[in-house]
DNA sequence: CTTGACCCTGTAACGGTTACAGGGTTTAGG
DNA sequence: CCTAAACCCTGTAACCGTTACAGGGTCAAG
């Protein structure tokens, strides 16, 4: 008999909220895990390095579906893995792009930061500058991610 | 008699959608508009310089709260604008800490990729590496935002 | 007179997580 | 034995900002 643990035991080991490894298993990245007398979910160390695998993921800031094509490799050793490593590559990408976007973003907020020290609203140069219609980075993506 | 415009035409001038738009009078950020006699809202050029504004607000990553709050400021010129500046600060900050984070999760990524070229998932090295028990960030907002 | 381009309202979706409500079970302490 | 706390269950709604619907009305050009 291997040990098994209950959600909230796995919740305290792998850093992830029960509601999250529910919602994982609603969404199929955990296949449902079997249930003791009372209902309860009991997951398998297995289960556990799963949820590690998933946390470690989005940690990295891939999204549930990427992890879940991973994942599906991961289920089937004998495929080529060519296309974890266009997941990976994608995602750096995405970071890179991201990345040189908040820095022109630092940049602009840089130059309106500090200009008015006690002054009132009426001369406010972040106000002024908000106005001004001339915003630096149009283009989608541009600003944070929503 | 000032010229007025729709939303579909303030849409069009400003970049932002008109569902944007009336999202934005939903939460308070623009006031009712006057409306026409089919119900149609009609924009001054006021209002054209308000939501340029908030673009300009979003474009740099401000949240719509903030915004509201600048300009807050802005409708009471007499205010002091110290919180203009510590807004603009505070989230100068946020933008900063999320690069750096950004920058050590490119890093961790760029070690991982293209490890593994024409290989199978049993011996895929970005797999392995997901299952390794070191997320090497696993402090909170250390992922993409959500 | 129909087609298409507008406009209106209200609701739901997206992603991932969190927080409930409303119920049942176990466990530890008195 | 009794009770409180801690845990589990399901289902639903919130968060954020945007987009996309459905189902309806209005207006202009062809």
């Amino acid at each position: 008999m291997k040990p098994t643990y209950r959600i909230g035991q796995v919740a305290t080991r792998t850093g992830c909220s029960p509601e999250s490894i529910r919602h994982y298993e609603k969404l199929g990245l955990l296949v449902a895990p079997q249930r003791g007398e009372q209902g309860y979910r009991h997951y398998d160390q297995a289960s556990l390095e799963r949820i590690g695998f998933i946390r470690h993921g989005r940690s990295l800031g891939l999204d549930l579906h990427s992890i879940q094509e991973l994942l599906a490799l991961s289920d089937h050793p004998d495929t080529d893995c060519a296309a974890a490593d266009e997941i990976a590559s994608r995602h750096l990408e995405h970071v890179e792009e991201r990345i040189a976007a908040l820095q022109v973003l630092a940049n602009e907020l840089r130059q309106v930061v500090h200009q008015c020290r006690g002054g009132k609203a009426a001369n406010c140069k972040i106000i002024k500058a908000l106005y001004d219609h001339q915003p630096t980075c149009s283009m989608r993506g541009c600003g944070e991610e929503n």
